[in-house]
DNA sequence: ATGACTGCAAACTCTTTGCACAACA
DNA sequence: TGTTGTGCAAAGAGTTTGCAGTCAT
């Protein structure tokens, strides 16, 4: 735990949210999750483990891989599964859709309120305890779109 | 191709969206379609195969992911990507939500519009060529809530 | 001091690939 | 008859597990 001092107000909220579940803070912890936040957001566990591998070299892929899990179930982060490619994991929290090209695999945020209150209303009716939505499009970015005229 | 007499109309649009593109109507594709639209929705490839292998024995595993994703590209299933467990396929076409637990990644129907309008367009408007929309709400299923109550 | 956490290596699941044979058109 | 499609075996990507040792509390 040193040379830890700098993003402070990074790190606020996971030492919060980990000492108010009596887990430890550990530097991969701090270090993980300020990777996810302070990169560019949808980052793989291989990605994450890349950029970790900098600022604190001998983390290991498992450990990632544990932590990602942490934050998600801690509400600091969100799994984005496209079915393509690794799982992705995004810091941003606030609901967004994803646009994913189902032929390169790139991922693209799309700022645009969701309108899933009714089907998240009509989950809960049916007995379901809904945490959170995600709306995907599917379809071609600009660049396949272009580079394959079928 | 023998003994596939039945199921007229279940088989009539695969036969053509075959033949349309000049692609082979074999039997093992005829039966994995079969399989995806009488059974219950939300198939992975596992269940597909042990479904097929009643049907039509010998089939191989690698055929039926092969065969599902062709399914896909001729618009007759939809994957279903559940970042827990194996792919699923739906041989529902129309556009609805998907719930998904987050504990045991049991997956049912919501029976909703979608409302995605919107994010399709915004999607459009940046170059992106949008397909098809998927939303999935993310939460724990009624089973899972009363098991285990945290 | 003690129990949570990590690193390492290995296993595991799901999916794809390469190649020889089979069968639709 | 000429490919397209299939089966088999093997490889591959991504992720998880078991266990001995480490470190936050």
């Amino acid at each position: 735990m040193a040379a830890l001092a700098e993003h402070p107000t990074v790190d606020e909220e996971l030492v919060a949210r980990l000492r108010a579940r009596g887990l430890r803070v550990t530097s991969q912890r701090v270090v993980i999750h300020r990777a996810l936040r302070t990169h560019a957001q949808h980052l793989s566990a291989e990605q994450v483990f890349e950029h970790v591998a900098v600022s604190l070299p001998g983390t290991s892929l498992p450990t990632v891989y544990a932590t990602l899990e942490l934050l998600v179930e801690l509400g600091l982060a969100r799994r984005v599964s496209t079915g393509a490619g690794p799982t992705l994991f995004d810091s941003r929290l606030e609901p967004h859709a994803h646009a994913v090209c189902s032929e390169c695999g790139a991922l693209a945020d799309i700022d645009e309120p969701l309108r899933a209150e009714a089907a998240v209303r009509r989950a809960r009716a049916a007995g379901f305890r809904p945490d959170h939505a995600q709306l995907v499009i599917w379809g071609r970015c600009a660049k396949c779109a272009e580079n394959q005229r079928s």
